[in-house]
DNA sequence: CATGGAACTTGATCCAAATCAATTTATATC
DNA sequence: GATATAAATTGATTTGGATCAAGTTCCATG
């Protein structure tokens, strides 16, 4: 129905600056090996992070366009992307808005944990492959694990903060700066687990999606589009945002990677107050 | 040097649709008492209520307008608001953003227990009285206590939802409408807590603060509250907004409570799934 | 009770984006 | 390679809200 993209965006997307140590992090641990990757990894200790591998008792593949899980519904498991990417979607009447798109390593409905439903779908955009993780087992992190348990409470964390981010360009930038932030974001974030290539930013996203994302029109988005592409910011062609300069996209959506928590950002332990203490 | 409230809104909310629960609940548990009241209460045993009470080591006064927490800074404690009301903000280059509101009984800060530095500041909105939780002691939550730690979790989750709603509400409502909707929430927010009264909300935001939640300017604004006086949604005079219709203004904003995961709402154990089984 | 400074109100002009209405280009599929 | 359908594009018109520019009301304080 939507994106479909059968020439491996989400599984084989080239992976640009990789240490030797991405590649031997994912050998070890293939479902989980991206979570959290390039934030709090220090913080990880390689028995938490086998334990964190063993959590998945399953994986299963999600067809594009697929609702995953529907908003309300009772959930006793939790699910981590392994690879495609997946959107948040709510909906009201009969428009529907993305709130937020997951990408590999990220532990998607965790916050169904503690919430039991979300107040929200997710929805597959493209093929996607999953990993299953009950309750119970994190129950047991819970118990016997709480520094785990803190980390994926950091990670819950993360997506509050990014929506928080998306509340403040929603707030202040034209669609076409919308866009550059988003892609902008999606850069950052594939950079993150390793995914991030150096002269463009694929997405399984449509033009209408994108306008779904940042409060427009398909309409509108077109011409936001249309405008990147005239002032050389960056050219969407079938999936990939073509961008000759990385610095001008961000400038142009005014991105600031900190509340993302990367390394150098506001990441416990690193960095110091950007503001000077109070 | 904003909204300064002397009259005791505060302190003195008056307190209507009141249980006699609730007049127990803050006797026995003064500073914690409404955290989550209305929410998941059945769910947190009188144990662990009385010793999240005991979380508390010192409480504070926050004059009007103080930042209490700013941007970046490492923390080593986290407060929840006993009294007052607190807003969220962000900046970006000369303009503010308000990124959330807290009501009594909000742990205004618990995810700096896992982010260790906020990625905004937090602001009194009137004078308010905070309780101190060193971070030592959420760490022993964290050991010892599994299940009241994922309450604390909970707690923090239930701020993303609102994040959600307001991203939606920000890309589909125009200014009055979005206004309506913030004092629909507020409303539901405190009558939750045992604050709400039932003909009017207090508030202590003044119009330029509610414009910044509402991503308007102050100008705007004014014209946005002058059309609901107009329409009879309701009028805000000196704090405080009247209402005669309550149904009207929630409508009007498009206000769904079921975010907000109260009781009969999307809250685990209670309500059946909105959309069906998968 | 005069005075200064917030906070609020009103008016006029301009622009980003919605909306209505087609049309063109891709992408599958028979 | 004809045909259907999704996706992208272009144009014209309307509107919510920004911006510039004054006012006015409220309220604390000397």
């Amino acid at each position: 129905m939507k994106g479909e993209l059968t020439d491996g965006l989400s599984t084989g997307a080239v992976v640009f600056g990789t240490d030797e140590s991405i590649a031997d992090e994912l050998a070890a641990f293939p479902l989980t090996g991206r979570f959290l990757m390039g934030r709090l990894r220090h913080s990880i200790s390689a028995r938490e992070r086998q334990l964190l591998e063993e959590l998945v008792v399953e994986t299963r593949s999600v067809e594009a366009g697929a609702i995953m899980l529907h908003r309300g519904q009772l959930v006793d498991h939790s699910t981590i992307l392994i690879d495609g990417y997946m959107m948040r979607t709510g909906q009201e009447g009969s428009r529907r808005f993305i709130l937020g798109l997951q990408v590999p390593g990220d532990f998607v409905d965790l916050h169904g944990f503690a919430l039991k439903r979300l107040d929200h779908d997710l929805v597959a955009a493209g093929p996607a492959r999953v990993g299953i993780v009950p309750h119970e087992r994190l129950e047991e992190v819970m118990q016997k694990e709480p520094h785990l348990a803190r980390i994926l409470w950091f990670a819950t964390l993360l997506d509050a903060a990014i929506h928080r981010e998306w509340i403040m360009k929603l707030e202040q930038l034209t669609a076409a700066r919308r866009v550059a932030h988003v892609f902008a974001e999606l850069w950052q974030r594939l950079d993150h687990v390793g995914l991030g290539r150096n002269d463009s930013v694929r997405t399984p996203l449509i033009q209408a999606d994108l306008a779904d994302m940042c409060g427009t029109t398909a309409i509108h988005m077109n011409r936001a589009l249309a405008q990147l592409r005239k002032e050389g910011i960056g050219e969407l062609r079938r999936g990939t945002l073509y961008v000759s300069d990385r610095r001008r996209l961000e400038e142009y959506g005014m991105f600031d990677s900190s509340y993302l928590y990367g390394r150098g950002g506001l990441a416990p332990g690193t960095a110091l107050d950007p503001k000077g203490p109070a």
